[in-house]
DNA sequence: ATGTTTATTGATAATGCTTTTCATTAAGGC
DNA sequence: GCCTTAATGAAAAGCATTATCAATAAACAT
């Protein structure tokens, strides 16, 4: 939502915003600089870095961290309110899911154990249908 | 549940396994190597790593990846079958939680998207019992 | 327009976790 | 005890991310 990232606007980060919304998968950092390479966009990675970072902060992308380890981003559509993801492993396709009854339940368990000021993390990882698809293929 | 780690039993991984018993919430391959020198036990970094690696792939232990990116392991109570956890952020305390909902709900999201292949991760953050009083303690 | 200030950039080096190498060690079966 | 080979671990490599810091360029004043 809130543009502050900083206190200038420059190319660099303009170019970032556009690569994030071109690609709604999610992605990493280094990935998100190779589409930056490929536009025509010569952005450095450490600039990369540094803007998803901000763009984190303020709460205008999302950020996860695959099974590697590597922090994942992407900008998401609505990005109000909480909601969760299914990421294919393979690409990154996303699709945003939103289940209250999640929400419900680990409340719920959280306060049978006494926990309070609950949160929590939860993405669901699979292979979507084209790369299940490229998968079964190469076996023939 | 199955000790079959490797075809051979050795001190350093009876060391580790040792380690993991004695503390019981979440730690980090480095840590636990620190864990087994004041214990006296003089394991290899690299060893500590293979021996965590191999009782997370025999599902023995439970690993999870926190915000930094890095890999924690803890030895599971009942650690027969799939289940989640309910962790203190201040303290690190830990329930372990199941739930059959969950599961089911997200493999049914995946497959209404075509995924397949499916595992998720979940994991619930509040403050224990002993926190919370204590925090509500340091405001009078 | 031109100059000044200083936030921003980015090439490079550094950090830190994890994996790979590979020569050495030691289980387990005989 | 001997043999086979899984297992170990010191050292090097790999890899994502962060820190440095001199050069650049927004924003603003003149
Ligand atoms: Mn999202
Ligand atoms: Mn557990
Ligand atoms: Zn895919
Ligand atoms: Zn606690």
């Amino acid at each position: 939502m809130s543009a502050k990232i900083g206190q200038r606007s420059t190319k660099q980060r303009a170019a970032v915003a556009a690569a994030l919304a071109e690609v709604d998968d999610f992605r990493s950092a280094q990935d998100l600089h190779d589409v930056l390479r490929r536009r025509g966009d010569l952005v450095g990675l450490t600039t990369v870095y540094r803007t998803l970072q901000a763009l984190t902060d303020s709460g205008d992308i999302d950020v996860l961290i695959n099974s590697d380890g590597e922090s994942i981003y992407r900008h998401c559509g609505q990005s109000a309110g909480h909601h969760h993801h299914l990421v294919c492993r393979k690409c990154g396709r996303t699709v945003e899911v939103e289940g209250k009854a999640i929400e419900r339940w680990t409340d719920a368990i959280a306060h049978e154990h006494g926990y309070s000021d609950i949160t929590h993390t939860m993405e669901i990882f699979g292979l979507c249908p084209a790369c299940a698809r490229e998968s079964t293929e190469a076996m023939s």
